[in-house]
DNA sequence: CCTGTGTTCAACCATTTGGTTGAAACACAC
DNA sequence: GTGTGTTTCAACCAAATGGTTGAACACAGG
């Protein structure tokens, strides 16, 4: 799909089996058949979960004999969450932004919409 | 199409055009057209883009007059934060402890990795 | 009323996804 | 060698995704 990374990561995440496999992952590494066993699905299903968190980054595995144990890789995590907090960041301050033109705004301005300004609506819709 | 909110979130950040608009509504509320107008699709397209960002949480719509200003809901930044941290969290104690491991293993020990029994109630041979 | 603007709905299409079964490949033990 | 356990490959399927076009809806202003 997408070519980027943090989309593969996004998207490696919006699946509850795999989310939760990266949060038993977080505990020890396991094998595909370990990872399997809660899970109603086939061990087939499973390794192609893993593939999609492999080509994410999200999970690396190596060679074990005739196992592969499976490893976590933390770091993408912070790919993430670099990328929420700064956009995070942003709206927060947007939003001390925004108040401070509600306070400066007198009680009876024109209703017409302000246009093209960067700040909200505000027809007494959400906090 | 995962039901829970944190999978519905994940997923529409997947996608780079969900994500540039997110970033792009930082800065300020914007209608459909306005969204739509550097990419290179249809609105329509932007439309149901739209759509998801709103059913994961990620947006909100207002109504005024014939138009939509779409508006940044930054709360759900905080549940993926949320679910990022505690697992990152997790693995790096992880580590910390494994380093312990390694440290105190003698040379000849069993190769068997030492597991700690992540959730499934296992038969296996796991410490 | 009619027209224009902004948005969504509906139908359709191609591709991806998440699952299945069955066979194959791999690494070891005997 | 033969077998046994672990993992992957291949083919297939149903459903979801992301896109299109065309029609419909909602409202503002002649």
């Amino acid at each position: 799909m997408a070519a980027d990374q943090l989309s593969r990561v996004f998207s490696a995440l919006a699946d509850p089996i795999r989310r939760d496999m990266v949060s038993r992952l977080t505990v020890a590494d396991a094998t595909v058949n370990e990872l399997a066993e809660p899970y109603d699905v086939t061990v087939q299903a499973v390794s192609k979960h893993l593939k999609v968190l492999e080509d994410a980054g999200v999970v690396s595995r190596t060679r074990q004999a005739q196992r592969r144990p499976v490893h976590l890789e933390a770091e993408v995590f912070d790919l993430m969450t670099k990328w929420i907090e700064r956009y995070r960041r942003q709206a927060e301050e947007r939003y001390r932004r925004l108040d401070d033109v509600l306070r400066s705004m007198p009680e009876d301005m024109d209703p017409t919409p302000p246009r093209e300004e960067p700040r909200a609506p505000e027809t007494g819709a959400q906090t």
